[in-house]
DNA sequence: CGAATGATATACT
DNA sequence: GTATATCATTCGA
């Protein structure tokens, strides 16, 4: 089982790549899983949003600003950049794109796939309405991912993103502007965020 | 609609 | 070093 799931792990050369809009496209329909304190859990990436390096005044490395916080973005793709939002929320994003590059993926919802119960515990609800991770905080709570791993490598063994074999087509993607960043003036409106519009049910463990 | 809540970046002394 | 504004959100009233 464990074997399996290396063998199905994305690599390096699907994060180096340069169009991080296009990797964010490519990352909805794929598992983000988790192993984290002894939990094992995975979800199916249904909500993304590209943030699109120095050029991108919604990026926290816009302008090539690198401080402690942001020096993770400048990493080689297919790290973990996670930081803490209004005091509460840990955002979980993908670093992408090649070395002092820092393009990355915020993963803003998923599909409960596996560990439902430890991702209920995690965030103190009952019931996970379709299973669905609505939000990036909320997200994050749930797999367990704080922000203090930030800078995690995603080829190791405490969170990594596979590929089960779910596509999702061009069709089923609704592209529109990303959520709360209304200071990033006239590229607050470009269409970074995506949302899968498929239904997942018939890959989900019944609970 | 607004409070919760704290690390971070930036602008001071 | 200290102060303060800000924030890629969430949930409940």
């Amino acid at each position: 089982m464990f074997y399996k799931s290396i063998l199905m792990k994305l690599d390096l050369s699907f994060y180096t790549r340069d169009d991080v809009v296009q990797i964010s496209r490519e990352l909805l329909g794929k598992a983000l899983c988790t192993n984290i304190d002894g939990k094992h859990a995975e979800a199916i990436i249904v909500e993304t949003e590209a943030y699109a390096g120095i050029n991108d005044k919604a990026s926290h490395a816009y302008g090539g600003r690198r401080t402690k916080r942001t020096e993770v973005m400048f990493y080689e793709g297919g790290h973990a950049y996670i930081y803490l939002c209004y005091g509460m929320y840990s955002l979980f994003n993908v670093v992408t794109n090649v070395k002092n590059i820092p393009h990355a993926v915020l993963i803003r919802g998923a599909v409960a796939l596996s560990g439902t119960e430890t991702m209920l515990k995690r965030t103190g609800r009952k019931k996970l309405t379709d299973g669905l991770l609505a939000g990036p905080g909320i997200l994050s709570k749930a797999l367990g991912l704080h922000f203090t791993l930030t800078g995690t490598s995603l080829f190791g063994d405490t969170v990594w993103i596979e590929d089960r074999g779910i596509t999702v087509s061009p069709e089923n993607i609704i592209s529109a502007p990303r959520i709360g960043i209304d200071y990033a003036g006239e590229d607050a409106m470009l269409p970074y965020r995506f949302v899968a519009k498929q239904d997942f049910n018939e890959y989900l463990v019944v609970s």
